[in-house]
DNA sequence: AAATGTGAATGTATTCACAGCT
DNA sequence: AGCTGTGAATACATTCACATTT
């Protein structure tokens, strides 16, 4: 990641936590639909960014498009995409392209994006505010349908129209609401508490802003979007600019004004780094 | 990615936009300090994660950490967490294990965060808000020096303290306060150009949470965090876990109730996907 | 005895380059 | 002639396993 991957994660990137899949191991089973599992990691995270490059097109009336001209849109290269669509199958014409519509249809039916998957967004603070009026989420496909936080004054009160659940009652609610997505926008301390409830309610992917480590069962997907982390990172390639203009002007002339990019004033020191707060 | 990246990035992750830097070609210069250089992306992505733990332990008043006690803090094997370090020299202690504060005194100086990095804000909705108050930016390393928006009701209403400029003055402003940081939170239209007044204004890292695949020269580095796409790899996730139980409840026994686990109710189908919104 | 630091081995992802279809 | 789909080649990342140091 860098995108990161951010992303974040994890990037790049962001997928951390990598639950390496057991089975497989008695029957070597029938393979009858069972291309799944074939597709990496970072492929599937692309694929993504492809279905929405492709949405785009569909919206201009496009209808074919070739793997240049996808790539560009999705800001890789061709080879990387083609070989990222051949995961799933070989949908496009040679010498002509890809049918937009038809993309868009398999992508969507591999990322499991035929059916609906409930969001929680537990933690109302700024971000979970952010993130409960997201238009993005319901539009298509994600339907917030259970908010929680612990602050009493919050319990009750709607926000983007759901009602804020009280923390204590997730595992109730997530369950009866069929919650399969956990969003976590609490601060380090309550998380895993938080996180331990989610998956005591049936929830098995959690999507974590809190900036801790989460424990779960194997059978538990986590991503993790850690805004400090990404500072961090960022932070890192400009201390790397620096160092490289610093030595590229030791390299050729010692003396000589710096020509024109790369200038930045290093400012004072200071030390200890903590971003542990809540968003 | 997450990582992610990343991941990001990508981010996985996290990280996408790979900057491959060119250089290297003439000089095979002095490499004075040049080991920076050597530190693979993923690796600087887990010592913003490592840099936490150990703040975490200075907190508790632990002095010294092995290999094995801060990879389960951090979340990854130890081997992995051994390499990660060896990138920043050798600062531990044979039979002992590494001293916490001379560990976070040498990330800190490889991530750069011995100086600020002013940050600057774009668009200042329902995430903008919540950056902008968001309490691990500024608490150490990263104040947030600008924030921006193009709704003249919010220019001049200050946010977290800092009053909202107009847009149209990113260039100004950011030379002005030396913005190295621009964290674009903008609905998707508007990002590019954006994106643009940053570069201008001489930022050059950039923070991206909506939804394009920005173009920048190539010194300056993007990091993307994507809901949409966090959401949708999860997505993934749930529906080949789906498919794995079909699969294995195939195996065995084609007609028994499914053990416990994993029982989803399939939901109604829909199609198309576009989570383009503003967060 | 304990734990680091690191070459070598393995595994994963990206890129090349071209055969094969339309 | 043009563009896909994919093996083979390369690059990158993780893990192993052990010599080395305290």
């Amino acid at each position: 990641m860098t995108a990161h991957g951010a992303d974040v994660q994890d990037g790049d990137g962001q997928a951390e936590a990598d639950s390496r899949i057991e089975s497989k191991q008695s029957v070597e089973v029938p393979a009858a639909r069972e291309r799944a599992r074939a597709i990496p990691e970072a492929a599937v995270a692309r694929l993504a960014v492809y279905l929405r490059a492709l949405s785009g097109l569909a919206d201009q009336d496009v209808t074919t498009v070739s793997s240049d001209e996808l790539a560009a849109a999705a800001g890789v290269n061709s080879a990387k995409l083609r070989k990222d669509l051949s995961y799933i199958g070989s949908y496009g014409t040679r010498g002509v392209g890809y049918e937009v519509s038809v993309l868009i249809g398999q992508i969507e039916r591999t990322l499991g994006l035929t059916r609906k998957h409930s969001v929680a967004v537990v933690g109302i603070g700024n971000l979970g505010h952010a993130l409960a009026n997201y238009g993005g989420f319901p539009s298509r496909g994600f339907p917030v349908s259970a908010l929680f936080d612990l602050d009493p004054d919050l319990v009750g009160v709607p926000v983007g129209g759901i009602p804020v659940s009280h923390i204590d009652d997730i595992v109730e609610v997530c369950t009866d609401r069929e919650v399969t997505i956990g969003v976590i926008a609490t601060p380090a301390q309550g998380a895993q508490e938080v996180c331990d409830r989610l998956v005591a309610g049936g929830v098995t992917c959690i999507l974590n802003f809190a900036p801790v480590v989460l424990q779960v069962p194997e059978d538990v997907e986590v991503r993790k979007v850690d805004l400090a982390v990404e500072m961090q990172i960022l932070s890192f390639h400009v201390a790397r600019r620096q160092q490289e203009a610093a030595a590229q002007s030791d390299v050729d002339g010692a003396d000589l004004g710096p020509p024109g990019t790369g200038e930045q004033v290093p400012g004072e020191v200071e030390s200890a780094n903590r971003m542990v707060e809540r968003l």
